[in-house]
DNA sequence: CCAATATCAGAATGATCAGTCAAGAAAGAA
DNA sequence: TTCTTTCTTGACTGATCATTCTGATATTGG
């Protein structure tokens, strides 16, 4: 009855998402996305609606395919060892050449002014979601008697994802080796807490 | 001989300064720039030159007049007491509405591929400033034994320039209160080190 | 194999951007 | 006054941006 597509818009998101991670909203141009796509500039409009869709919904493959997956060592483990454990997952994802580009998620909080609320609103939850896991695994902590000293959880939760957020933006300017001693540098700190 | 200017170079300059430290370097447009500071497009080329140009005459001022007098308890202080000091006063400063903008080298570091290398120069300048004005305050602490266990003061002093980053960027989407505590925190944290 | 229908390609539209131009206005020197 | 020099002004240029239109072209159910 209809042509087929002659592309596959799910690896199309894919590609468009690394671009935008790497690129961010205003400073990749559709014009550059048909080029490095390979796909036609209509075409895109009638899968991936507008500009802004388009990013929300590489927005979404980013938070559920990374953002989210990183959180699970403060889901699946439990005190100050999750803790440990989310720090030493983020050192190794830092060490990759992908990880120059920083967090989608933090890029775009900081850009936000060119977002539609529902990007936004994402956005918020996502560091939101962060936060809460780092202060359930810190409670953990504090009931197990893991630390030396009593420290508020809600505060040090936000105070550990500002370090989180700290390193991969360092990540964005300084070279890998940089980033690593700072964050080993980091979890030792956190060892003594 | 000669008409004379309309407008005072020194005062525009510092209402740009304020504007591109707000809005960033690509993000605030001439048209804009024209119409917030009252002066007449051509004018401002044949002041300031082009974009770039007067971009980086607005992050001198910024580096002159706000990033290095911030550095001050660093260097007429001694040790851990400097280091506090330092975070007492970026405490203060964050305080103010204005500092909603964050850190205009630190924005400008992180959008970098659009100013020519006199910029970069002058923003890696800053932040190494930065930097080695913690190291030679830490290394005064551990020469004076101030420290409860032993750190690596280049690690340290890195480690430190970060938190001050991720407190000022923290700013520019969270509330005051919220970075309040945060750095609160964190200047707990230093006392105990 | 045909008609319906979705896709494709490139050109076109209107907005916004940085930077320039030419003509006139002001201010001091002669 | 008159002349020279610099400043101001608003229109203009060419580039780039997001988005849409048009006229094909391909695909597939009947």
């Amino acid at each position: 009855m209809a042509r087929t597509k002659s592309f596959d818009p799910a690896q199309v998101l894919h590609q468009a998402m690394l671009l935008f991670w790497r690129e961010g909203f205003r400073q990749l141009s559709m014009e550059n996305l048909v080029q490095k796509l390979g796909v036609n500039r209509y075409s895109l409009y009638q899968t991936f609606g507008n500009k802004q869709d388009f990013f929300h919904q590489a927005l979404v493959l980013y938070t559920d395919n990374i953002f989210n997956r990183m959180l699970r060592p403060l889901q699946e483990q439990q005190g100050k060892g999750a803790i440990i454990a989310y720090f030493r997952l983020i050192q190794q994802q830092l060490q990759h050449d992908q990880a120059s580009a920083g967090c989608m998620l933090l890029n775009a909080s900081l850009n936000a002014g060119q977002l539609h609320e529902e990007s936004l609103n994402l956005i918020k939850n996502g560091l939101r979601r962060q936060e809460e896991s780092l202060k359930k695994a810190l409670q953990q902590a504090i009931d197990n008697n893991e630390l030396s000293r009593p420290r508020d959880p809600l505060t040090a939760s936000r105070f550990l994802a500002s370090q989180v957020h700290a390193m991969v933006l360092l990540r964005q300017n300084a070279g890998k080796k940089r980033v690593h001693d700072v964050l080993e540098f980091m979890i030792a700190e956190l060892e003594a807490w």
